[in-house]
DNA sequence: CCAAATTTTTGCGCGCACGCAAGTTTACGT
DNA sequence: ACGTAAACTTGCGTGCGCGCAAAAATTTGG
């Protein structure tokens, strides 16, 4: 099977990325040091990975796109649309495993891992897309997408504050503007965007097709 | 004044780039070219723009995040915030300028500007954070940062969606899936954040906390 | 079991982004 | 007016992303 060596290559680069990385720092590990360690070629690396830092985040981020979606199909269809979603997304950002909390403590110390990092949250945003478009099968797709774009957005701002913020506190230790946890700070950020999420979903119950969109 | 002359080679590039690649296509202009055209050094360019491309968008995106900034702030205070900020977000992305016609034929005819083109809707979040937050005094800062991330990200499927409906039709003219204009895909995409920004205006107007926001 | 077809890997080359350490220009104080 | 301090520009070197075409590997058909 063809398909399974393809996959074994790439966790090969996702470990042996993370592993230098956390070894001798992020800043010392170039690609190339990254194809050695996988026993592959430099050039096959970007064949995987179009960026030296997205195999670092790739190894801790790995598959929390489809978790969050599976997360959203989970939730009983009784709950709201809001209370799922936001639980869904929440509860994927919140990882006591404590092999993610050193390698986390890595990427706040590096801006471009950060800023790799925050862009990973757009992985989200088409999964969360195809689950809440199958929780409410007669909601417009692109209204289901731009809500599920909106809630990736609203994540980012979160995570982005966090980060900022842990970084300031372990640069100045007395200095903390008393930001929450990471998932307090995201379902702050979210909770905004829960009537916008249970008006579409309720439009959509009964077959609307918003008669103001037109006008 | 010095701050005078570095807007002055900011704009000498954009409009180089620019012209460059409208006369020869965006493949054919390297960013020695466009300096060279800027009578700076290829070194200068990177100071003011961090990718190859992004003159060439600037060039046509120029101040729309203040703009957008001002017209939210312009509107009269009794319109409801959901209002002020759709209608300000469409009213900067319908643009009747003939220049900006065929420039934007060129961007959607490159994968790269189309890219490039989706990311500065990300530039209109802080300033636009600002104008939300400014209309809403007492609510939570981070609140209006999210709200005016899911502008933002609704934004960008709107965009996006354009983009790639109207690159099918150039090559497929029989073949059209019926997807409207962009101040209409653009409304479509956003009304459904109208109830969350909505009543995120009036909790804030009543001074609330959002008491459920620790529970 | 071998050969054709498809897919993946690899080497090569180009252009690009950026840190660094000069060199050059502009602002300011005396 | 002059010298100093600050900001901006420039050249250089390094690593990176990727298109392209040849080579290697793997599937498929006979």
């Amino acid at each position: 099977m063809r398909e399974r060596k393809k996959q074994a290559t790439r966790e090969a680069l996702r470990a042996a990325a993370l592993h230098l990385a956390l070894e001798r720092g992020p800043e010392n590990v170039r690609v190339d040091d990254i194809a050695e360690a996988a026993g592959v070629s430099p050039r096959t690396y970007n064949n995987y990975f179009s960026s030296r830092e997205e195999a670092i985040i790739a190894a801790v981020t790995a598959e929390r796109a489809s978790r969050v979606a599976a997360a959203v199909a989970a939730r009983p269809a009784d709950v709201s649309l809001a209370d799922a979603v936001i639980d869904a997304v929440i509860g994927q950002y919140t990882d006591p495993d404590d092999h993610a909390r050193n390698a986390l403590l890595m990427i706040t110390s590096s801006p471009a891992l950060r800023a790799c990092y925050v862009d990973t949250v757009t992985a989200i945003e088409g999964p969360l897309a195809e689950a809440i478009a199958e929780r409410c099968p007669d909601m417009d797709q692109l209204t289901a997408e731009a809500l599920a774009a909106s809630v990736g957005a609203a994540a980012k701002v979160a995570i982005r504050q966090w980060l900022q913020s842990t970084s300031k506190a372990a640069s100045l230790p007395g200095f903390v503007v008393a930001s929450g946890s990471l998932p307090d700070l995201t379902r702050s950020a979210l909770m905004p965007l829960a009537p916008a999420l249970d008006t579409a979903a309720n439009r959509s119950r009964h077959r609307q097709v918003s008669p103001r969109a037109i006008a």
